[in-house]
DNA sequence: ATTTTAAGTTTACATTTGTAAACGGTAATT
DNA sequence: AATTACCGTTTACAAATGTAAACTTAAAAT
């Protein structure tokens, strides 16, 4: 039944959840080092960070002798399909299209990336509607001629 | 140059700003029967949502006898543009396709935005590069083998 | 064995966010 | 004219977030 495994990530949170992701397997001086470098924050910030990552079940612990370990218990892909979600939904479904096609033109995205899109909207298209509504507002989207973009 | 006119828009304000949006000019009476159909908030929770985007720029007022109207200061694309941007930096650079197909898989896309986002990636192929470098790490991508997917 | 280090834990603290009630004033209704 | 109904403004208040210092403890180095 899926009992809800989204965790919520906040956006320095989702810093440290990047390293992991990357890396595995790492002890937080690691994480410090990188966040140091990458963000400019104090070693106690990354340590605040782990500990709340750690406390929503994030972040798994192993004890490494005096320290601890610290590893991802969600994948990078499914938090960010998660994420993406969350971002999407809260849009208008009539703009999603534009939205995502400024984004494709405004991100490098490799060959491979590509073809796949090219390939999956192909697909998609065979089923795609004419017109996606706006869904605003509750019930029809009454708004006025010319007053919206809807 | 651009004057950072990037106002913080969240979650909750984001759904008045839609109501706006959809509706071009409106009193806050409209946006609470709206919201509270919706969201099932209170007037009162409304009253401040509108107050704070009045405060960070993002709805104007417009004297309409006792009340006011409020309209939208920024565009809707823009802002989901902007948030996007947003959206889109958080994520490791290498990963960043893998998740706008999965955007594109799970949302529905009208034709229009269908054929509009094929050309796109069309022609972003011609200078697409073979490879997206992961960007999680100051640096180079140190992760030892297996151990991430970058 | 003592001191230094490095780790994790606790405490701090201002802001932002979500949600809303209370208050005060003006316009409309009785 | 008195009262009611709205509307905007103030106040409330807990939780989440960003950022970090202070404290404590255990391991490592001398």
């Amino acid at each position: 039944m899926e009992v809800s495994t989204a965790v919520n990530i906040s956006a320095a949170e989702w810093q440290v959840m990047r390293v992991t992701w990357t890396l595995g397997q790492v002890s937080s001086q690691t994480v410090s080092e990188v966040l140091a470098k990458k963000m400019a924050w104090k070693a106690a910030t990354v340590k605040t960070l782990v500990g709340r990552l750690v406390k929503k079940g994030a972040l798994a612990t192993e004890r490494d002798g005096k320290r601890y370990l610290y590893r991802p218990v969600i994948s990078e892909q499914q938090a960010m399909d998660t994420a993406s979600q969350v971002f999407i939904d809260q849009l208008c479904a009539h703009k999603v299209g534009k939205t995502l096609l400024k984004m494709v033109q405004d991100t490098t995205l490799s060959q491979a990336d590509i073809a796949a899109l090219v390939t999956a909207l192909q697909e998609k298209q065979k089923t795609a509607p004419t017109e996606v509504a706006c869904n605003c507002l509750p019930g029809d989207c009454q708004c006025a001629a010319g007053e919206c973009n809807c």
